[in-house]
DNA sequence: CTCCGTCAATGAAACGTTTCATTCAATAAC
DNA sequence: GTTATTGAATGAAACGTTTCATTGACGGAG
């Protein structure tokens, strides 16, 4: 039973402890913490003095309080185990970080009562800002809630509202050299597999792989391209209907970060070798990509740049207070031909 | 210029105004928020109405400051964009969800001013927990620093300090059953690569190393058990320099989750075949290890259930505030036997 | 010697909640 | 008809900061 009976957890310090132990007023320790200039050097030495001695540390919810900023930025991502999307959360973090920002993160699983409840989770919690690659279509009621939504967001490789900022990858450029590659190889059964079509990187992939055709000269055959779903199971299962046709394209193009693996494995599934029975492109860096046999050919860009841009874009919103025009980066997109392209099969 | 002229953003509600829209005292919103029995129907209808209306939600931080907990938890590993670490992170996270918890995370890259600094400020931010695999050896210094972290900490796949929780995997039971599978194709020159002998996951390796060894009445070759460090990189020198020795290695087992590439890259390098050359263990579940040409065989355990039984642990320690026994979990190992094992080359 | 300006420190209010001790009204018991 | 007893709402005090308006001391100028 201590004099102060309130405290269960190991009678935690306040300033004003300090502020007695050093015999000046409270005000006076909270200026000596925040480097404010008007402070006595005698009275700032005595006051650090009584700092150190009880090994005091501010409590970051009370300042938070306070001063109405919590220096928190809140990530929802559809799966935060997506080792590309994992790269993007390091190196955002690291850019955060080194400015005494905390990252909370949280995952979608693509769900929009989720996207929901997690945006409401951090508007409660005061963030000061959030990162995310809505899976949830903007339409109306959505974007009406994100308009009315008040923290600033940054989207994460997604274009919609046009009236937020965001960080994109050029999908549509990688998907013209990808394509246009593979068609200069003399394929022209190249089939594309992505996801959602209300989905940025999905659009802007049928857009390059249809524009990649036009630039030939040649028709795209619509039957070819399928945007499926970004979620889980979907490559596996597009890749399988795909090779089971009676015209199976001779190269595929896998659309979508997370999809490699499935597409992989379907491709095996039906003792197909690469890339003599069929190409195979994949989207995204990977350790997967390189060292699987044959390397995966991959269209890339850089997911560490990507997360650097947004988060310094979301700094920069916080700071400025004053309404500026939407931000928009667009990241560009490499092709790397390796082994798993070669020419069509003749058939 | 409006007639709160504190407030910049969005002039934010608080539970004054719904007290004053409804008609009633803050104390009843509250009791109305909180679901407290004790409230008059009519009266806790026409504050809901309010709470509607108006769109009300509480501040988060004013709750954490007078509650005095965040439901925060920190998660601090040496690199979260590692696969299996994120599975890990997801796992913890939708068990911490679940609860309306949310997790902060960071990483430290393994070094110790940043673990240090970022326990710092998960202590400053009032995290009601933190989930952490130390990678700083827990030392006399560090030791006594933990020891006066008031936060509960469970441990990552570290049993160091002993008086704290833990969960971890059973390494030492994953190498026993790969070394003894390899010793019984045949195979003497058995190497080990993994990390800091400092570490739990390190020296667990080693021990169900020797013991296989034992097992079979063979001394282990002292020469063959390489603790470098689970830094990036270090799979890959290791490696290298093994197989470039006079009598290089017959197996090559990699102990460590994010080392696989690493060594996958040396012996390729080397021009060598898997497993005519040598056989290749990998340590932990992977789409990497699965995928590749011949697929690797892994020593794995469920780093999901790992997250889960962590975060399980870290609320059952915030929810009983009576300070009981450490807890300890282990969590099995098996080992998947593929083709990147065969028996050693004849010399 | 008085007055004024400057520099530094103080004290108290505010940030948005929850909760505890009160108050108030209505009902039950005598 | 008075007095307990309950039920339900109120008001104010925290929680730990920051900051703004005050206060006070000290010199320098008149």
């Amino acid at each position: 039973m201590t004099e102060r009976p309130t405290i269960n957890r190991a009678s935690k310090l306040t300033i004003r402890d300090v502020a007695i132990a050093a015999g000046v007023s409270t005000g006076t320790v909270s200026r000596v913490l925040n480097a404010n200039a008007t402070v006595h050097p005698d009275i700032r030495r005595k006051v650090q003095r009584a700092i150190d001695d009880l090994g005091y540390s501010p409590n970051a919810v009370a300042q938070s309080m306070r001063l109405r900023s919590t220096h928190t930025i809140g990530c929802i991502l559809r799966e935060i185990n997506i080792p590309q999307l994992a790269g993007f959360v390091k190196a955002a973090h690291d850019v955060l970080d080194e400015v005494g920002f905390s990252l909370l993160i949280s995952n979608s699983e693509g769900r929009k009562e989720r996207e929901r409840e997690l945006l409401g989770r951090l508007s409660r919690r005061q963030a000061d800002g959030v990162m995310m690659g809505p899976y949830t279509p903007i339409a109306g009621e959505f974007e009406a809630f994100l308009r009315g939504f008040d923290i600033p967001i940054v989207l994460i490789d997604r274009d919609r509202p046009e009236w937020a900022d965001a960080v994109m990858a050029d999908h549509a450029e990688g998907m013209r050299l990808a394509v246009g590659h593979l068609l200069g190889l003399g394929h022209r059964r190249v089939a594309l597999i992505t996801g959602e079509s209300g989905l940025y990187p999905a659009r802007e992939r049928v857009r390059g792989y249809r524009e990649a055709y036009a630039l030939r000269g040649l028709d795209a055959d619509p039957s070819l391209i399928h945007p499926g779903s970004f979620l889980p199971g979907s490559g596996f299962r597009i890749t399988s209907a795909l090779l089971g046709q009676r015209h199976p394209p001779t190269a595929i193009i896998s659309g979508g970060i997370d999809m490699l693996s499935g597409v992989l494995r379907a491709v095996r599934g039906r003792g197909l070798r690469i890339p003599e029975d069929v190409s195979l492109v994949a989207s995204g860096h990977s350790e997967l990509a390189e060292l699987v046999t044959p390397p995966i050919a991959v269209i890339g860009w850089d997911q560490a740049e990507v997360g650097r841009i947004a988060a310094g874009m979301l700094l920069d919103r916080i700071r400025s207070d004053e309404v500026h025009e939407p931000q928009r980066v667009l990241v560009p997109n490499e092709f790397i031909a390796r082994a798993s392209i070669g020419p069509p099969r003749q058939t």
